[in-house]
DNA sequence: TTGCACTTACGAAAGTCTTCGTATATACTT
DNA sequence: AAGTATATACGAAGACTTTCGTAAGTGCAA
């Protein structure tokens, strides 16, 4: 019913897509080859199954078929980010924001964009 | 050579060595039976495998073997952290920092701990 | 039109994860 | 001592993931 839990190789070919948009199996084989090595047939059928698993969607008026993420990129890594949270920090997000803001020495700016948004949800909050 | 990464399984086990200490199989089952229906089997199997793994370590002076984790509790999760900003941020932790903060609605006493926490970062930078 | 390049479809192998049944050993209890 | 409860060891099934080989269809070019 829902749409599963992309696996690791099916997010690296959702990152593709939400990158490049609408794309062939050609032009995301290519892509993941250029940080790894991996036969075209793979791709394919790995696409394949992400259409049938709902994770992908595609178009096949022309020959070499198009292929489409179905859920947007934000919602995809909320719900991830979600799942790991549960999993690894007891469902605390804050718990894990701590962690990665103690051991990630963050940029000046990056902080300064962390601060702007505290302020935002705070002004948004009351 | 290295530790690997644990199966979610495997994390739930770990979740239950860290908040308890060191503790036996029936322990543990116990526990997770608090959440989930598992065989004791299943969960013996499991611990054997961590320890194969180097995940967990064990006391087999007793009849009823001690398990333990072999890895810190932050040692891991800061490693799994850092995988899974890999795999769904691009490497990017603040990215994610940005979309935990964006969505869920932190408590202002959690605002007002991760800006304690930014300006200690600060502080200590310079 | 014959052949080459490229595409999808399909099946299956190899690896991993989770689960549990069964066998066997050890301790306790009556 | 016999029987019951509890422990570990082991093997294997079933599901899922990733990988690729091979077959078959389609279009283009010489």
């Amino acid at each position: 019913m829902e749409i599963p839990k992309p696996t690791e190789a099916e997010l690296e070919i959702l990152q593709i897509l939400w990158h490049y948009g609408p794309s062939p199996v050609r032009f995301v084989n290519d892509k993941l080859n250029e940080q790894r090595e991996v036969g075209y047939t793979t791709t394919l059928k790995l696409m394949q199954i992400m259409v049938d698993k709902g994770i992908a969607i595609r178009n096949t008026d022309q020959r070499s078929h198009i292929y489409e993420a179905a859920a947007s990129e934000a919602a995809t890594k909320t719900k991830l980010l979600g799942q790991f949270v549960d999993a690894a920090f007891n469902g605390s997000a804050m718990k894990m924001v701590m962690q990665a803001l103690g051991q990630h020495q963050a940029s000046q700016k990056e902080l300064d964009e962390i601060k702007a948004l505290i302020e935002r949800i705070e002004r948004e909050g009351q």
